[in-house]
RNA sequence: GGUGGAGUGGCUGAGCGGCCCAAAGCAGCAGCCUGCAAAGCUGUAAAACCACGGGUUCAAAUCCCGUCUCCACCUCCA
C-alpha cells in the first residue's frame, strides 16, 4: 500500500515517496510563543503527529517529526511589555504551557528548535539571499533587509497567486521597495529592550517572521526534506515567503505541503484577533484528553472543524463506547504490529489519512468483539485489531485520571458491604449504600462478576 | 476584485462515476442484562429524493454548465 497526501501546493492527491527510502522527514510550524494556546494548535498538533505515526506505524519508517517554536517576535515584544514582565520570561512560560497540552494530548514533536538559537544560521542565509540578488538593504540606510520579491519569477507558486494581484493599497515604507517585498531583518527600535537585538552585518536587529523556518529547517533537515506542514492560515503570507526565500537561496525545500483545516466556533474562524478563541482549559473541562484528541480527529484533517461543547460530549461517548470495550476483554494485547490493521482500516489511511473513516472501522471491530463476548467467543482477533488501530491513531485510552488512594478505599469498602448486603437479599441496604456511594461523587456499575466504580465528571 | 474550500439523516461526519436503496458515532426506539436502577451490549425506524436548476452517461451524492448560500486566505494567527 502507499500513503497518498494532499499536497496544497500543486493541489492534487500524490503518492508519498520519502526523499530517504524508508526514511520521512516533516516539519511543521509550532507556535509562537506570544499567549496561551488555544484549540486551533491543538488540532495542528494533533493532525501532524497522526501523520506521523500513522507513517511510522503503518508503513514502519523512520519519522522525524520538528516542530519548531518561533520564540522572538512583534507579539511577544509588545505582550510582554504590556504584563511587565521580560520577553524571554514571556516566551518561556508560554511555551511551557503549549508544551503540557502538547504531553496530555499525546501530540509530542521529536525535535523543537528554538527561532533565538538559529540566528546565526538566519544571518547567513540573509546574506546568502543578498549575494544571490534576492534581497536588498533599505534604501533608508537602516538595518531592515527585505526580500526581493520582483527578482523571483516563482513568487506566489505556492498559493497559486499572481504577484500584480497581491499589491494591494499599501505603500511601500521603512525603505522597502514593494508592497509585497517582506522583511528578512528588522533594524531594533529605540523602545525595543536591548536583549531582543543581535548584531548583523546590517546592524542591531532582529529576525522577521519567516526567515526563521527557513533557517531551522535547513539546519534540522537539511535542504531537501519531505513534508512541511501548519495551520491553512499559514498558506500565505508565511508559507509562501518562506518557500519564496529558501527556494531563491538555492534550496530544494519541501517536497509536499501539508495544510490542517482551521477551527471555528459558530461557523467563524476562531483566531487572535477576533478574540474568540476557546482556551484550553475551557476544552479539557468538556472532556479527558483522549475525548479532546478524538474531537479533534474525528473530522479529515483538512474539513473545518466546529467547536461545541455537545462535539466534545460525542466524542466523550465514542472513547467511552471503545473503553468499554476494552474493559470487558479479559487482556488487552500490548505487542501489536501493523499486520494486526483491518485492511479496510489502511486504505483509510493511506488515502490522505481519513481518519474518520479509519474510525468507524475502529467501531466496527468494536462492535464485532462485543457480539462475540456477549455470545461466549473469543475476541481476540477483534482486541488486536482494535490495540493496533489505536496505537496506529495514538489514542491512548489508558491516560486516566488518577484517583486519591483515601477515597479508593472508602469507596472499595462500601462496595464490598454492598455486595455482602445484596447477598443478603437486602436491596433496601444496598440502595442506601449506593447513595452514600453516589454522594462522595463516585457512580458505580454492577456487572455480572464485579462492580467497578468511576468518578463523576 | 484575486486564490482556494464547503453545502449529505434530528446532530456530528465519511463517501467524490456502478460494491450507495449512502460508513461510523451521537441522539431516538425496541430487546437482552438487572432485585430495581444505572451503565453496558445487541438490533433498528424515518421522505438522508446527497443546496437548487439544467446537462453528460447504460449508470451521478460523485463529472460538466449555471444559480444560491456559507467559510478561509489576500494584515498578525495553527
Amino acid at each position: 500500500m502507499t500513503l497518498s497526501l494532499f499536497d496544497s501546493q500543486s493541489q492534487q492527491l500524490r503518492a508519498f515517496e520519502p526523499i530517504t527510502p524508508g526514511c520521512a522527514s516533516i516539519y511543521v510550524c509550532g507556535p509562537t510563543v506570544q499567549s496561551a494556546p488555544h484549540v486551533g494548535h491543538l488540532r495542528s498538533a494533533v493532525a501532524f503527529d497522526i501523520l506521523a505515526s500513522w507513517i511510522r506505524f503503518g508503513h514502519g519508517f523512520g519519522v522525524k517529526l520538528v516542530r519548531n517554536v518561533t520564540d522572538i517576535d512583534d507579539k511577544i515584544l509588545v505582550n510582554a511589555a504590556a504584563q511587565g514582565v521580560e520577553w524571554q520570561a514571556l516566551a518561556v512560560s508560554v511555551e511551557g504551557e503549549f508544551n503540557s497540552v502538547y504531553q496530555s494530548l499525546s501530540a509530542d514533536a521529536d525535535l523543537t528548535p528554538h527561532a533565538t538559537a538559529y540566528i546565526i544560521d538566519m544571518i547567513a542565509l540573509i546574506e546568502r539571499l543578498i549575494s544571490r540578488g534576492h534581497a536588498y538593504q533599505a534604501a533608508d540606510g537602516s538595518a531592515n533587509v527585505f526580500f526581493d520579491s520582483a527578482s523571483w519569477a516563482d513568487y506566489g507558486e505556492l498559493t497559486n497567486q499572481a504577484i500584480e494581484s497581491m499589491e494591494g493599497e499599501e505603500v511601500a515604507s521603512h525603505g522597502r521597495r514593494r508592497a509585497t517585498d517582506f522583511a528578512l531583518w528588522k533594524a531594533a527600535k529605540s523602545d525595543e529592550p536591548d536583549t531582543a537585538a543581535w548584531q548583523s552585518p546590517w546592524g542591531l536587529g532582529r529576525p522577521g517572521w519567516h526567515i526563521e523556518c527557513s533557517a531551522m529547517t535547513r539546519s534540522v533537515l537539511g535542504e531537501h526534506f519531505d513534508i512541511h506542514g501548519g495551520g491553512l492560515d499559514l498558506r500565505f503570507p508565511h508559507h509562501e515567503n518562506e518557500l519564496a526565500q529558501s527556494r531563491a537561496a538555492g534550496f530544494e525545500f519541501a517536497n509536499y505541503w501539508m495544510h490542517n483545516g482551521l477551527v471555528t466556533v459558530g461557523g467563524q474562524k476562531m483566531s487572535k484577533s477576533l478574540g474568540n478563541g476557546v482556551s484550553v482549559e475551557e476544552l479539557f473541562e468538556q472532556g479527558s484528553a483522549v475525548a479532546v484528541r478524538y474531537w479533534l480527529a474525528s473530522a479529515h484533517y483538512r474539513s473545518t472543524l466546529d467547536y461545541s461543547p455537545s462535539a466534545v460530549a460525542e466524542a466523550t461517548a465514542a472513547v467511552a463506547r471503545i473503553q468499554n470495550f476494552v474493559k470487558r476483554l479479559p487482556e488487552m494485547p500490548t505487542a501489536v504490529a501493523a499486520s494486526d490493521l483491518p485492511s479496510a482500516f489502511v486504505v483509510a489511511m493511506d488515502a490522505d489519512l481519513n481518519v474518520p473513516a479509519a474510525l468507524a472501522v475502529l467501531h466496527d471491530s468494536v462492535r464485532q468483539g462485543n457480539v462475540r463476548l456477549d455470545s461466549n467467543q473469543d475476541a481476540a482477533p477483534e482486541a488486536r485489531a482494535v490495540a493496533a488501530m489505536l496505537r496506529a491513531l495514538n489514542l491512548n485510552l489508558a491516560s486516566e485520571v488518577s484517583v486519591d488512594a483515601d477515597l479508593a478505599a472508602r469507596v472499595e469498602e462500601l462496595i464490598a458491604r454492598r455486595a455482602d448486603a445484596r447477598a443478603n437479599r437486602d436491596f433496601e441496604l444496598a440502595d442506601r449504600i449506593r447513595h452514600e456511594i453516589s454522594q462522595l461523587g463516585v457512580t458505580i456499575e454492577d456487572t455480572q462478576t464485579k462492580t467497578t466504580w468511576s468518578l463523576n465528571g
